[in-house]
DNA sequence: GTCGTTGCAAAGCGTTTGCAGCCTA
DNA sequence: TAGGCTGCAAACGCTTTGCAACGAC
């Protein structure tokens, strides 16, 4: 039977706080403020036991390390801030995908990164340049 | 001074050869038909290499090991055949990305990859369901 | 008190680096 | 022949696993 630890309910609460994907460093260094010796090996157990719970699910990255968002998100996609590598929901699709794929390809799914400034970075990058 | 070594040839060719994005393991499989001994190592090394004269360029795809396909190769985007792994070079973009940002956010770059069944393996998938 | 969970340290795994010997120029 | 390059093995960084102690129920 499955226990209700402190360490697994910060994890949770980093989630819920955060409300965006997080990488592993950041849910180490967001729980260790509620839970000071919590260990990294720990955080990657309850990932992976949230992960099964269905609360929370990967997000790959490309030449990036998983980071991991509260589920579900329903079908999204990801918006990464070069400045200050926080990760972003977006919502909705291109709908001219299909006429990408060669002839004879059958296409199943897609991923989407966007690249460039969040509002916070775009807002001091402006302010930077006035 | 540099040298042309055979192991850097052989790896060139294999590229030439292919035709499309390859993983590291299959530069090392295709590359040590001509290069018996091959070892890893040489094979890590002269990717870097042949990447600082520009010849190949690494191409990073979420939740996979980095590819890499000969360079330049402009701008494009991929496709993955979820059967066989091979990667494919596709040309075009969609033309309505920026409505998807948020206010605020200024985009940059975006990065697509397409997933489903190649041309081999879309024909391959339905003579088998007949 | 039981036994699932934790933190530490060691093991894995893909990639990088150190080094002695090889081979290109 | 010089010294850049190779293959091997060890080192690295991130993730997973083994284990004794801890703590939730």
């Amino acid at each position: 039977m499955q226990r209700d630890t402190q360490q697994k309910e910060a994890i949770r609460l980093t989630f819920i706080r955060a409300g965006r994907p997080l990488s592993i460093d950041e849910i180490l260094s967001y729980a260790r403020r509620q839970v000071a010796g919590l260990g990294i090996a720990t955080v990657y157990r309850n990932i992976k036991s949230l992960q099964e719970e269905k609360f929370i699910q990967p997000v790959d990255l490309p030449g990036q390390t998983t980071r991991w968002e509260i589920a579900p998100g329903g079908h999204h996609h990801h918006f990464l801030c070069r400045t200050c590598d926080k990760l972003y929901e977006i919502h909705g699709c291109p709908e001219d995908l299909s006429r990408l794929v060669p002839e004879g390809y059958t296409l199943e799914e897609h991923d989407i990164l966007l690249r460039g400034l969040c509002k916070n970075c775009s807002r001091k990058n402006n302010t930077r340049e006035r």
